[in-house]
DNA sequence: CCTTTAGATTGACGTTTGTCAATAAGTATG
DNA sequence: CATACTTATTGACAAACGTCAATCTAAAGG
């Protein structure tokens, strides 16, 4: 595991891929994207980007109490999303500052709709 | 667990969603999409839905093979595809025939793109 | 320095997941 | 019916996952 915790650990997906129709995914892509759609495939996860991408940036601090869960939760989902290069987290001062990378979001959607 | 396998399960998300950054997911949004994206975040089911997509029409003796995947395995990766209504099979004579349900795909993809 | 605060890490736990061998169920054909 | 064939289901097992309490690390302010 990467000593900085904050940055994509896996970029090369980010040349994939033609929508799904077009041709089979080989299981380089597969593996590739899957880790960015199991990223999504948590309700917590999901409702926790959607607050992350509702702002510019989101503080970690404003996210605990309208997720529900405790600290260490929210932190290991903050660093899965950014391990799928869903998000990515700048230490400012004190707290850590969240926005989405959208070109991420886009290779999913790519694979979605043509 | 429903009788037939091969229907949808879960129809209710078909009226979510708007993009994640419109709003923040309600905890039964989040919970209704994140079944897609888990179902997607799979390679295996990655895999298995692009070669489905890439035809009309897929029967399971074709893609046990392309896949490595003994027959059970397969069986069980095509009834998650269908829970979440990415697929739907129709048996004629012996074999199963599937499809995508592309208004499945598109309601992920309007999450990830406006 | 020492204290406080925000966040990451570790360890433990119960649950879920992916896989396959074995078996069952449904369908065509002799 | 009996047999062969295709798919679904069951059961088992290891691996991965979601969760939280406890602990550690890093930064700010006195």
């Amino acid at each position: 595991m990467s000593k900085r915790s904050l940055e994509v650990v896996d970029d090369a997906v980010v040349r994939c891929c033609s929508p799904l129709a077009s041709d089979v995914l080989t299981e380089q892509e597969a593996h590739d994207v899957a880790r960015i759609f199991s990223a999504l495939g948590d309700p917590v996860r999901l409702r926790l980007l959607s607050m992350i991408a509702s702002t510019d940036e989101a503080c970690s601090c404003n996210l605990e109490v309208p997720l529900g869960k405790s600290q260490p939760t929210v932190s290991h989902h903050t660093r899965i999303l950014a391990e799928a290069g869903l998000i990515v987290g700048e230490r400012r001062g004190r707290w850590t500052w969240w926005r989405v990378v959208p070109e991420r979001l886009e290779i999913a959607a790519r694979l979605l709709r043509p």
